[in-house]
DNA sequence: GTGAAAGCGCTAACAA
DNA sequence: TTGTTAGCGCTTTCAC
């Protein structure tokens, strides 16, 4: 490797006039600049940003802890945070925490070892109290997609109105007549939508019984199995709210295999609006999550906060919007 | 931040006798070491990376590049990569190139100036000669899932047998008695694929027409406009090759909004195998590419070249292999 | 067993 | 306009 010292002997100067020819600092004369800047050109010269980082304190780096980027919700994410850091000259780690709080934890102290300079913590990644250690220790540190209240402190945070979420959803349903209603969540990461939907029921004067609340665990598998026992009951639903799409493409498959169709028999709502959820068959309805704009936001919180900018509004609620495919329809038949 | 310097003090010992404590060298004495350890803890030291990178030439990272995470194919590729890297105590840049040779060129060069410790390039990242430049500075480089006979040089690689691939789809759909066959191909990149299908289906005596190979890029938005267009043939196929799933699933899409049955009026065959193919309607059948495998051995075989391992073999082949699900029937009408 | 000293490649403050 | 100096926090070698 090509040092500054190098160029500084070939050159005939000093290590510092190189660094400051190189960095375009006004005090070098513009004759020996132009040696400088051929001879590294030359010498194929690259800043070595360790030392830099050291000497600076800075390291152009971010981390970005997330479940797993294997489920379809995080790489449109991923994509775009890591796309933002680019433009700002940073680059991103990325580390699936595999819903292990203890293996987040790991990834948090190697982060810090690094002296990375901020870090995005998606949601259910690990539990509060873990991710809330960079945060502690001074490092600029945002939650993304978290439930807002679960997040006590006043940590900067960029998040989902997920209690409208699963009022939108449950509104939809009811819209369209339909009274056996049914969830698929994900508890306790997702309370906030079961909340929501429970709420906008009760209004209506139709509370959620309890055998109609189904546990998934955020595999397309687990909605596949949980809609396969909600199918099974006595009085099966009519609609059915996956609480991610995930999941609700599990539930449209359980349907589908068990023989019955969607919506006819059975309508189906999902929440998040993957990229598939509109190219499958029947085209899912879902509470869309608006992901670049979380993205985006996050990211820029996070920037705002590695610059000190004065006056950062800390937390953004963003709100979800309801997206009307055909795996829902008017409830019709007897009842 | 804390460090080494502050524990010595702390305790009344130099530096070095803090570092040899905390690394468990053998030459310091077991009270010492008691003292070290606990002052260490409390005073919540954590080693820093830049540091030791600088004075080791080693930074325990690696760089993982390629076009876009939110290609499906992709995401379970990194996790598995990120996964392994970190049970060598290793994390990861992710670094989507957004299929911009330009942008992979300017990823490389920042990677380089981490001084990284290796890095795996995806196929379809950026150019070849791109991808070379990191091997010539002598940086552990492995190329991963490129056409085997674009890399020129013996590059260290571990890529699909797409020519067997592409062979295979066609075998399948020869086998089922079809004879108007299609294929949608992203070329160049995926040039492979296609002499493969077209081999076999010269063998079979049935040559490809030109007007039955139709340009996709990479998108199932590209798969739908391509299937469109060969459905739009004065006579179409009845069978289709896509030659990615996500292409395929943009197919079945655009054949279905036709009006047509998948497989009853066109069989279709996908290449990849992502996660969702066996979950749609009709399930797909596809040439598996065993992700998980890829990955493994990709990442296996840069540790062996950072770890400079002897007689390494540098060049893997996988084979892929035949998933029959229930997007592909017999052709048994008039023919 | 412990310590002193030099060095990794760069930046930053100050001097000439 | 250029150079000198010190220092970022750690590792490594060698001396005590």
């Amino acid at each position: 490797m090509v040092t500054l010292q190098d160029i500084a002997l070939a050159v005939g100067v000093t290590p510092t006039t190189v660094a400051n020819a190189l960095k375009g600092r006004g005090n070098v004369s513009e004759a020996t600049r132009q040696r400088i800047l051929k001879c590294a050109e030359e010498l194929r010269y690259r800043p070595n940003m360790l030392a830099r980082s050291l000497a600076q304190g800075k390291t152009y780096t971010l981390g970005f802890l997330l479940p797993t980027i294997a489920n379809p919700f995080y790489p449109e994410i991923a994509e775009a945070v890591e796309r933002t850091a680019n433009q700002h000259g940073y680059q991103m780690l990325l580390c699936n925490t595999l819903y292990d709080s203890a293996l987040g934890q790991q990834h948090l102290d190697r982060l810090i070892s690094r002296w990375i300079d901020g870090v995005i913590i998606m949601g259910s990644s690990m539990d509060i109290s873990a991710a809330s250690m960079p945060f502690q220790q001074g490092l600029p540190t945002v939650l993304c997609d978290w439930q807002e209240d679960e997040v006590v402190g006043n940590f900067p945070q960029v998040s989902v109105d997920f209690r409208t979420a699963g009022r939108i959803a449950a509104q939809h349903l009811l819209d369209l007549g339909h009274h056996h209603l049914a969830i698929i969540v994900d508890e306790p990461q997702q309370t906030l939508r079961l909340e929501g939907f429970c709420s906008a029921l009760q209004t209506a004067g139709l509370p959620l019984a309890t055998e109609m609340i189904e546990q998934g665990h955020s595999t397309l598998e687990s909605g596949y199995a949980a809609a396969q026992r909600l199918l099974a009951l006595p009085t099966r639903p009519t609609a059915i709210f996956a609480t991610t799409d995930w999941m609700a493409l599990g539930t449209i498959e359980a349907t589908l295999d068990a023989g019955l169709q969607v919506p006819q028999d059975l309508s189906v709502i999902g929440l998040d609006d993957i990229a598939i959820s509109a190219h499958i068959r029947p085209p899912l309805t879902t509470v869309a999550v608006p992901k670049f704009q979380l993205a985006k936001e996050a990211t820029e919180l996070l920037f705002g906060l590695i610059d000190e900018t004065p006056d950062l509004p800390l937390s953004r609620l963003i709100e979800p919007t309801l997206v009307i495919r055909r795996s829902t329809t008017a409830h019709t038949t007897d009842d």
